[in-house]
RNA sequence: GGGGAUAUAGCUCAGUUGGUUAGAGCGCUGCUUUCACACAGCAGAGGUCCACAGUUCGAGUCUGUGUAUCCCCACCA
């Protein structure tokens, strides 16, 4: 006999079960199994992150989907992974040198790379590990590393063939200069933050005149490296300076007096300083006006020896010392505060500093109108379908790319100069020889490329592009790309014209964004304020299970998910409830004696009605998943097994189970295994662990199949589920006069162990019907006696429920509060007249009939007679009171 | 500055193409510790669906305006 605990343990169980998933394969994706493939990419976790909540979210609800279709007969693939996350690991291993004492720079690249390496090899696991945890089903087998050498043969691959098209280039650009990590980043690496900052006005003289000309700035200590002074060709004020020479103070140098139309003449003096290498306004005017580019600044964001020697320090102690200086000559007018939004790194969280260098950029324009064509077309669409819009219009304003990082780790920029000539070499072997004068004089670009440029290879790389593999053919395109907003542009986008690129389809053909996790102030789970929830400790204290259920239930399709630790309460109790209600059926099962087949003709009403609630909950389920409406989904699981499977289906077992006739014992215990087995598979995607325990315990049904493992039984077919659609309406009649009885009961304050008498007053069918669920409806109402009639006679001091279709009296005599009875039937005659009213008022209406569809108006025609007979009813029970 | 989203019960949210008495979970109140589950059962209270105007026989749902909140994008020194 099979042990079932009293309370379901999910530490004991979690471990076990994906011991045993991983024993047996379940989760392993073959190429040649016949099957239909359906393919998610994890979208890869950083090596140095651990789980929070988005992941926990976010992944989740890409298990379920694999599970399902899994379930359902497809060739599954999860594929999981890793990213080597270039200036992340960098910055987490410089950290940990310098509480060494040392740097990377005394380390020198070698020894540096390596300890980045044995950093990856150290943390890297750790949250594949919380994966396991959680449940995953992804095909540890198939896990791929961006650094893996096969994955960086395809970064090669990609950088030479779009070299060798001319779409990679080299450029001396003005580039998001982050002075920490002292990399250029690119643009969709920045982040624009409101600072409360000034803006300061300074005169700069005229030079053979005594005038000056007034420019007001944000940044003074650019001004070092100012090449002109740009004033609007249409202002005024300042026509007959324009072509003059203005004297750079501190500099003492002469810088000419330009006309733009870049320049507001409105706002500050409408003149501008121009600090081409500075700034990229500026640099766009340097490049139309031909000035001079002067950069000011060292790598740290110091000054450098392009100024004064006394401005030689550090951008903001420069900027003090700038105006100080200026203060001085008595060249200085004025400080305004001023709000304004400075680009931030992303990482850092440092202040970008634009800064002039050589860097290797993609042109993305013709990369991105095919990802444009698939957007617009439908091949690739969105859910919810408003990031659409957000993705368009980050591709057809497009920039180009900055692929260059001046760090160590990541990527070594496939390219080698030549000292001899400006040739530039690469290829997918190292080169021996520059390819332009044959010199072998040549040296490799010292460069990584940004990590995103493996990223957006992961619907290919990982199946062994650029080699024609067979994975590639069977899994390519995957399918549904599940991953947070945020990273539209960093990846969604350049997955897209990649794949489009490489293999003309988009690699996936939708692309679900997650909700943000929040706190339940709606803020951004952050370190910083410290109000994440560690998905570890909650399943610590709740269990897998009911952490994946709360967090996908709480997920509605886009926006914001608040989520507090004690949210995870509702899960557990779910779980709690499943094993309960399981371990009851257990109870009442004989081992001895086998389960039956499905037998519809001697099926009772209710459990007709538990059949077809099941059918329709299933088509529901299905419906939802394939709209990606998960939340809505597990909220059908949920009210299938709570509301109908426990509430009424294992309520009106109990007849036949604490009876004596062994066979409806043994009939009734069939129909309920039937039925929670499906159960069990339907919540198995969501809740893998302890459905799969339980389905474990569980004795072959005849109606179901039995494979080793329900991860890979079949998932409940809405198109073949027994339904009974006249049954179960039959039996919401019985239960409406169940709920009226109890209902009627509580507010007499009668206690549920009281037993009461009933008389109901009905139709032909509806006695019909209440005779034959007699049993059911005693037990469920708490009655000793039911009876039924059409023409029932009122008894004398009675409770009265008055519904659709029915009147119910329950002789009260000592238990009637006349004075509370009438509150209440006063209270629903108000009611019901209200309601009453409303209608009549509405088929009142000529225009009503006239132009509404006549389906409408007969409904409401059969509703206004429905209120009529009820308020009827109500009224001679109020009356009644007085006998 | 441009674009987008949201506003429904104390809280978090459902509410499909306009059409019966606007729903759920949590929380709250009352009754019940009946042998699957008190992590439970049963019953109940609680909503002028942000405001105003409009379209319509009929609006939570469609249109416009306003208000509030949030997000994304953007080079005004």
């Amino acid at each position: 006999m099979t042990q079932f605990e009293a309370a379901f343990d999910p530490k004991l169980s979690e471990r076990k079960l994906y011991d045993f998933w991983m024993e047996k394969g379940v989760f392993k994706a073959s190429r040649t199994s016949g099957k239909k493939p359906f393919t998610v990419l994890m979208p890869p976790p950083n090596v140095t992150s651990q789980l929070h909540m988005g992941h926990g979210t976010g992944y989740t609800m890409q298990d379920i989907l694999v599970r399902w279709k899994r379930m359902k007969g497809f060739e599954a693939l999860w594929l999981p992974g890793t990213d080597h996350a270039g200036i992340a690991t960098q910055m987490m291993v410089e950290k940990s040198l310098e509480k060494e004492g040392t740097s990377r720079q005394k380390l020198g690249r070698v020894a540096f790379v390596k300890r980045c390496q044995d950093w990856k090899e150290k943390y890297g696991g750790m949250i594949l590990d919380q994966f396991r945890a959680m449940g995953f089903s992804c095909d540890w087998d198939r896990i791929a590393y961006t650094m893996d050498p096969h994955l960086s043969h395809a970064v090669r691959q990609i950088f030479v063939t779009l070299f060798n098209e001319g779409l990679i280039y080299r450029g001396e650009r003005l580039v998001n200069w982050d002075p920490v990590l002292q990399t250029g980043i690119s643009d969709d690496e920045v982040e624009s933050k409101e600072v409360n900052g000034h803006l300061w006005y300074f005169n700069y003289p005229i030079e053979g005149s005594t005038e000056f000309i007034p420019i007001a700035t944000t940044r003074p200590e650019t001004m070092l490296g100012d090449t002109a002074v740009a004033v609007n060709p249409d202002d005024e004020r300042y026509q007959h300076l324009i072509g003059k020479m203005a004297r750079l103070p501190l500099a003492n140098r002469l810088i000419p007096i330009i006309a733009d139309s870049y320049v507001k003449s409105e706002f500050g003096t409408g003149a501008v300083k121009i600090t081409p290498a500075h700034d990229p306004n500026d640099f766009e005017i340097g490049k139309r006006h031909k000035l001079p580019f002067i950069d000011i600044m060292n790598p740290d964001a110091t000054l450098n020896d392009k100024v004064p020697e006394r401005f030689r320090k550090p951008r903001f102690e420069a900027r003090k010392e700038v105006i100080r200086a200026l203060k001085e000559l008595d060249l200085f007018v004025k400080e305004e505060s001023y709000k304004t939004t400075l680009p931030h790194s992303e990482r850092s969280k440092e202040v970008i500093e634009p800064r002039l260098s050589l860097q290797w950029f993609v042109d993305m324009k013709k990369l991105a109108a095919p990802a444009i064509d698939v957007a617009k077309d439908g091949r690739l669409k969105f859910h919810p379908d408003l990031w659409k819009k957000t993705y368009l219009h980050w591709m057809e304003n497009i920039h180009d790319w900055n692929i260059s990082r001046q760090l160590w780790w990541g990527h070594r920029i496939p390219i080698w100069y030549c000292k001899k000539c400006d040739g530039h070499t690469t290829g997918m072997t190292d080169p021996s020889q520059c390819s332009k004068c044959r010199s072998t004089e040549i040296w490799q670009d010292e460069d990584v490329l940004d990590t995103w440029f493996s990223s957006w290879l992961w619907p290919l790389s990982p199946f062994g592009w650029p080699d024609k593999s067979n994975d590639l053919e069977h899994f390519y395109p995957t399918d549904v790309l599940v991953t947070a907003p945020e990273i539209i542009f960093l990846w969604v986008a350049r997955m897209t014209m990649v794949g489009l690129k490489t293999r003309g389809v988009a690699p996936f053909h939708d692309v679900f964004l997650t909700a943000t996790v929040c706190d339940k102030q709606g803020r951004k789970f952050s370190k910083t304020l410290g109000n994440g929830i560690d998905p570890m400790e909650v399943i610590d204290r709740h269990g897998t299970d009911a952490v994946r259920f709360t967090a996908v239930q709480l997920a509605p399709l886009g926006g914001r998910i608040k989520m507090a630790p004690e949210d995870f309460e509702a899960g557990g109790r779910f779980v709690n409830k499943i094993w309960n209600a399981a371990r009851f059926i257990f109870n009442y099962m004989d081992q001895s004696r086998p389960l039956q087949p499905l037998d519809a003709s001697k099926l009772s009403l209710s459990e007709k009605w538990l059949l077809n609630e099941l059918a329709v909950a299933a088509e529901s389920v299905d419906k939802m998943l394939h709209a990606y409406r998960i939340n809505d989904a597990v909220e059908h699981v949920y009210h299938m097994i709570w509301g109908s499977f426990c509430d009424w289906g294992v309520e009106t077992a109990k007849n036949a189970l604490q009876g004596t006739d062994q066979g409806e014992k043994d009939r009734t215990v069939s129909v309920l295994v039937y039925v929670l087995d499906a159960l069990l598979r339907l919540a198995s995607p969501v809740m893998p662990f302890v459905t799969e325990e339980i389905w474990q315990k569980l004795p072959k049904h005849p109606g179901w199949d039995r494979p080793v493992s329900l991860c890979i039984a079949a998932y409940p077919d809405p198109t073949t589920l027994p339904r009974f659609p006249e049954a179960a309406a039959q039996w919401q009649r019985v239960q409406d006069v169940i709920a009226g009885i109890r209902s009627v009961r509580s507010q007499a304050g009668v206690p549920p162990k009281q037993q009461l008498e009933a008389y109901v007053k009905t139709d032909t069918a509806g006695v019909t019907l209440l005779k034959a669920a007699d049993a059911d409806v005693r037990r469920l109402a708490g009655l000793s006696k039911l009876e039924t009639a059409v023409d029932l006679k009122r008894p004398g001091q009675c409770l009265a429920d008055v519904g659709k279709g029915y009147e119910t009296y329950v002789p009260a005599a000592g238990l009637l509060d006349v004075a509370k009875e009438k509150v209440r039937l006063d209270g629903e005659i108000a009611r019901i007249g209200k309601i009453l009213a409303g209608l009549e008022s509405k088929l009142g209406n000529a225009s009503f009939a006239d132009r509404a569809p006549p389906d409408v108006v007969e409904a409401t025609v059969a509703q206004r007679d429905n209120m009529k007979t009820q308020l009827a009813g109500l009224k001679i029970n109020l009356s009644a009171l007085a006998d």
